[in-house]
DNA sequence: AGCACGCCGACT
DNA sequence: GTCGGCGTGCTC
């Protein structure tokens, strides 16, 4: 006498066996019990599923069904609501459940045997505590109304607060009020990178105890992370603080979840399944009855639109979120003044214009530190005429052409259409074009040079630090340099945007963004929204240390070099803005229908040519209107990839669009069986693999 | 994704 | 004659 039980394995993302799977059992096991089955050659974990009825596949005795291989025991069944919201990412992502249920799992939980997870159980079965007596700080008043708004509503809650104004103590008496009031309540705090997770972890520790927190980030060991997944799936850690993957720790008490910074793009997953981890916080949020607190001081416009109050005027009924503002800097300086230098009004080639050097000298002269911040992103490179200001716009939509130098052709991204690069510029006739940014490689030996005469205070050189991916490669590398900042014995940092984030930079007097021309004119459509965050960020890391700037007499300075100065991002920016450069931007927005107006997917194939993997998705799309959805939905033209081959792969892209997100939503679960079916064609053997990414960060 | 099976070039 | 290249096919 067996049963039989659906059970989510690890199946690939694109084969024939995508959904569960069917295992037969000695005794009936729970969902959410965490099996080990045999598949195919190899034995994997799976997680018992919900159902209770064997699938219609299985019922007809045409797949022969193998036994559970082992049960893990002893480790509580994984609950309902986790399994909710696996099966929900996995519709809403358009992955296998198998796929998302078993990346959400420690890696180490798939290695370990029932005996050796029974042993390890034992040992960590002390884990966790009770909570010191806390000791809470005074609030702001600022802080106290959104404090109080926060315990009277039911959210979801978007937490608007300049640089400095204090979201972290608000996010702290959110989870200590909790905590108090419910003794097994469960809260999830999120920040975007690992780098911000110590210095988070020593303040929630600081207040809560060692014993109530855990971790959950890529940057630990599997043991680590093990350890502290166990302590959250039993109730021990009454707080976990972890990147993205913590959205989908096991916390059967979860209250409260907290997204820091949540229009971090680090919180969009960029490979396997590609998963918003903001965006499921708050759909996990609503299905667990849990609040949840977005904060930042530069929103997501998507956050900003969906938080935007009742209007009377036109009916508008609002968005589904609740906006708090905290607009006050507490114990920080006042904000940066705003240096705009128009570089029309500099030799042609300019790197650093010379008020910029000036100002720069001036700094390292008396002893104070500044920040140079490069725009290196590698932005899909716009044409763009130095003479009249021209760039390769699209014609058709509101998107600006990418330059593909492997063909020499311009294309848009949105709507697929491709000309010859032309010779000169259309518009005036130079010869003389060439992708926005160009000779910004340079930027960094420039510096060098310009300050190589330049003395301290004390008649010291001046000394000149590099921060970014390739100087911090070392591991401890990057701690090391900052210390150095830290410390004083740097006067120039110069970095991308890695440095801008979280770091405390207290003696900075002056940030810089020497080329940030690339993101206004981006053929990435949120290009502008990272340009304006980023600098708002950086800008608000200069004079946070109040008495420093006082003492020194100066007030901290944010400069822009920039060919558009009267640009309405500059002009919000000078004003510290961020709403009306939200609302000119949102505008734009739906004026395109792009998102959070609009509803993007993005299918990707790779193949041996670029023909085929065209071909495929040009196949799949043709077959594709009698769709459920189809309607709504609109597929435009198969376009290469920004970065078209990859170690000699080629790179195809289809972009998706709908104003409905409901009917995207069906359309592309319907096109599923048939971009398999258009794969599994003969016509369609040189494919190597699809992927679908939903609300796609840049297309 | 793994991990097989299967059919063609340079080695003991 | 084998060892090993990676093409393609399967996994309840």
């Amino acid at each position: 006498m067996s049963v039989l039980l659906p059970v989510a394995v690890p199946t690939p993302a694109h084969s024939a066996l995508a959904g569960l799977l069917t295992y037969r059992s000695a005794r009936p096991l729970p969902p959410g019990t965490l099996v080990r089955v045999p598949f195919g050659r190899r034995e994997v974990l799976g997680v018992v599923w919900d159902g209770d009825q064997a699938p219609a596949d299985t019922a007809d005795g045409s797949i022969a069904m193998r036994d559970v291989a082992g049960v893990l025991d002893g480790l509580a069944p994984l609950g309902a609501a986790w399994r909710a919201l696996v099966s929900f990412a996995a519709r809403y992502y358009q992955r296998a459940p198998g796929e998302v249920a078993l990346a959400a799992l420690p890696p180490q939980l798939r290695e370990l045997s029932t005996a050796q997870l029974a042993r390890r159980l034992r040992r960590d079965g002390g884990a966790g505590g009770g909570a010191p007596p806390p000791a809470p700080l005074e609030p702001t008043p600022e802080q106290a109304a959104a404090l109080q708004a926060l315990a009277e509503g039911n959210g979801p809650f978007l937490l608007f607060g300049a640089t400095g104004s204090g979201k972290t103590e608000v996010y702290l008496q959110s989870v200590q009020s909790l905590l108090a009031a419910d003794p097994d309540a469960q809260a999830l705090v999120m920040v975007p990178e690992i780098n911000l997770t110590p210095q988070l972890e020593q303040r929630f520790a600081a207040r809560f105890g060692a014993a109530a927190v855990v971790s959950l980030h890529s940057g630990m060991t599997n043991p680590q992370r093990l350890r502290s997944w166990l302590a959250a799936h039993a109730g021990a850690a009454r707080i976990v603080l972890g990147t993205r993957m913590a959205v989908f720790a096991s916390l059967p008490r979860l209250r409260l979840i907290v997204v820091d910074e949540e229009h971090d793009p680090s919180y969009k997953q960029q490979e396997g399944a590609r998963y918003s981890a903001r965006d499921l916080a708050v759909w996990r949020g609503h299905s667990e009855a849990a609040r949840v607190i977005l904060g930042s001081a530069t929103p997501s416009l998507e956050s900003w639109y969906q938080s935007r109050p009742p209007d009377a005027a036109t009916g508008d009924a609002g968005g589904r979120y609740r906006r708090l503002v905290m607009p006050s800097r507490i114990g920080a300086g006042a904000l940066p003044r705003v240096k705009l230098v128009d570089m029309n009004q500099q030799p042609r080639g300019t790197v650093l214009s010379a008020p910029l050097l000036g100002a720069l000298r001036e700094r390292i002269a008396r002893g104070e530190q500044s920040l140079i911040l490069l725009n290196r992103r590698g932005y899909a490179p716009v044409l763009h005429c130095g003479d009249c200001g021209w760039k390769s716009e699209c014609p058709h939509c509101s998107a600006y052409r990418v330059f593909h130098k492997i063909d020499r052709t311009l294309r848009c991204h949105h709507c697929g259409f491709t000309e010859p690069v032309p010779r000169a510029c259309p518009a005036c006739g130079n010869p003389d074009i060439a992708p926005l940014g160009r000779g910004t490689e340079r930027i960094e030996e420039y510096i060098a040079e310009a300050f190589a005469d330049c003395a301290r205070p004390n008649g010291t050189p001046a000394c000149i630090v590099r921060i970014d991916a390739d100087s911090t490669r070392v591991k401890g590398a990057l701690e090391q340099q900052l210390a150095a900042v830290h410390d004083g014995s740097v006067d120039v940092l110069v970095g991308t945007q890695m440095v801008a984030k979280g770091h405390d930079f207290r003696r900075i007097t002056l940030v810089a963004a020497v080329n940030p021309d690339g993101a206004l004119f981006s053929s990435d459509f949120r290009a502008p929204e990272r340009l304006f965050a980023l600098l708002m960020q950086a800008g608000g890391r200069a004079g946070r240390d109040a008495a420093f700037v006082a003492a020194q007499q100066a007030q901290a300075e944010l400069w822009v070099q920039t060919f558009h100065p009267q640009h309405s991002l500059f002009a919000a920016l000078r004003r510290h803005d961020y709403p009306a450069f939200a609302a000119q931007e949102l505008a734009d927005r739906e004026m395109a229908a792009m998102p959070p107006f609009g509803f993007q997917a993005l299918v990707r194939a790779e193949a041996r040519t670029q023909e085929a993997a065209q071909a495929f998705l040009q196949d799949a799309a043709a077959a594709a209107p009698q769709l459920p959805g189809a309607e709504r939905v609109t597929c435009y033209p198969a376009v290469p990839m920004a970065i078209q081959r990859v170690a000699d792969i080629e790179r195809a892209q289809m972009l998706v669009e709908s104003p409905s997100r409901a009917a995207l939503q069906r359309f592309l679960t319907a096109w599923q069986a048939v971009l398999a079916a258009t794969r599994a064609a003969p016509a369609h053997r040189g494919l190597i693999r699809w992927a679908v990414d939903v609300d796609p960060l840049s297309i």
